[in-house]
DNA sequence: GCAGAGTTACTCGGATAGTTCTTGTCCGAGTGTGTTCGG
DNA sequence: CCGAACACACTCGGACAAGAACTATCCGAGTAACTCTGC
C-alpha cells in the first residue's frame, strides 16, 4: 500500500496558493519550478482538483491556477481524495461467498466482519485528515517559520530567476 | 492507493486457522480451495505471515500452516504490516528541500507540517488496526453467524471433497 | 513380531513471467492580451 | 485621438508511452511418513 507521490505535491501547492492569495493566478509551470517538480505531471495533479473544486483554472495569458475556496474549507482530507480516488484502500471482494459454503444465506444478510473492522480503521484515518484543514497548517507555519510564507508569496509572483 | 488483496485473503485464512486450532497444520493448498483462491499465490501470503511469526509452517506429508500465537496475541495490524510491509503509506520525500529556499536550515531543525499531519493519521488508523485481535473477530462471528467457525473447521481438516 | 534403513510422496520456499496501476511526457484546443489599422 | 478587429502567444486539458508494483505461476530443496527387509 503506497499513496502517490501526487499527494505530498498537491498538498504543498495548495498550501502555497493559500499563501499566494487569490487575486492572482500561478502556472503550473511556476509551481512545479518551486519544488524542481515535473510540470506536465504536476499540471495533472492540478487538474483534478480543479475538477474537485479546490482550486479554479483559468487558460491564457496571466493564467493560471488559484484556491476555489477559502483555506479554512479545504481539508486534507479533500486533496488526497481529489487525487487518489474517493474509493477506499480496503475493497472487500467478498471471497467468503466463493467457497463451500458460498451460499449460505448468513453471509448475505451480516456485513463482513473483517470488512468492517478495516473500514473503521479507515474512517478513522478520514476523520482526522478531515479535521485539519489548509488553514490550520498556515497557522502551524506561521507560528514555526514564520519567514516562509512571505518568500514563498514573493518567489511564486515575482519575475522568474 | 490501493491496498493489495493478499491482506484480505490472509486475514481470512488466519481467523480460519484460529477455528482449526493448533493441533494440526492445513495446507496452502486447501486453504487456498476454502474460497477458491490461486494455490500459489495464497502461498505466498502464507510465507510472509511465517517471516512474521504470525503462522509456523511445517514441511512434508501432514505439514502446512498453523497459527504460531494465540489468536487473542495477533492484532489485525500484525497481519496488514506482514503483508504490505512496515513502511507507512505517505513517504515525505522532503520537497521543501528541493526548491529556491530548500537550503534554509529551518527546514532541517523543523519536521515537515504536512508529513505530520499525514503521520497522525496514520497513526490513528494503526492503533484502530492494533486495537482489534483475530480473537476478537472470532467473537463477533460466533455470535452472528455460530455455525460457520464448526463447519469451517470441519471443512479443512475433513477429507477433499 | 520388531527394528531400522531406504524409498516415496508430499510440502514449503524462492526464483520466474504476465498484468494492472502509477508516473511521466507530449501536443492540440481555447482564451485573453497586445497590436494595428481605420475612422 | 479613439475604437474595433485581428493576429499572436500563452495557458490549460486530455490523449499517449515508460516504469514500477502487484498478481500469478512454476519447479526444486527438504522433510516426514510409509514400506520392506532382515533379524
Amino acid at each position: 500500500m503506497r499513496m502517490s507521490d501526487g499527494v505530498e505535491w498537491a498538498l504543498h501547492t495548495c498550501l502555497n496558493l493559500a499563501w499566494v492569495g487569490t487575486d492572482q493566478a500561478v502556472t503550473a509551470t511556476r509551481l512545479a519550478a518551486f519544488y524542481e517538480l515535473s510540470p506536465a505531471y504536476l499540471n495533472k495533479m492540478l487538474q483534478a482538483l480543479a475538477r474537485a473544486g479546490i482550486v479554479s483554472s483559468t487558460s491564457g495569458p496571466k493564467g493560471g491556477f488559484r484556491l476555489a475556496r477559502a483555506p479554512e474549507q479545504i481539508s486534507l482530507l479533500d486533496i488526497v481524495l481529489a487525487i487518489e480516488g474517493p474509493e477506499p484502500a480496503f475493497r472487500c471482494s467478498e471471497i467468503r461467498q466463493r467457497g463451500p459454503f458460498g451460499d449460505d444465506p448468513e453471509n448475505h444478510h451480516q456485513p463482513c466482519t473483517i470488512a468492517t473492522a478495516l473500514a473503521e480503521a479507515e474512517r478513522d484515518w478520514r476523520n482526522r485528515l478531515q479535521s485539519q484543514t489548509i488553514a490550520d497548517l498556515d497557522a502551524v507555519v506561521e507560528h514555526k517559520a514564520p519567514a516562509v510564507p512571505g518568500r514563498t508569496r514573493g518567489w511564486l509572483t515575482g519575475a522568474p530567476d
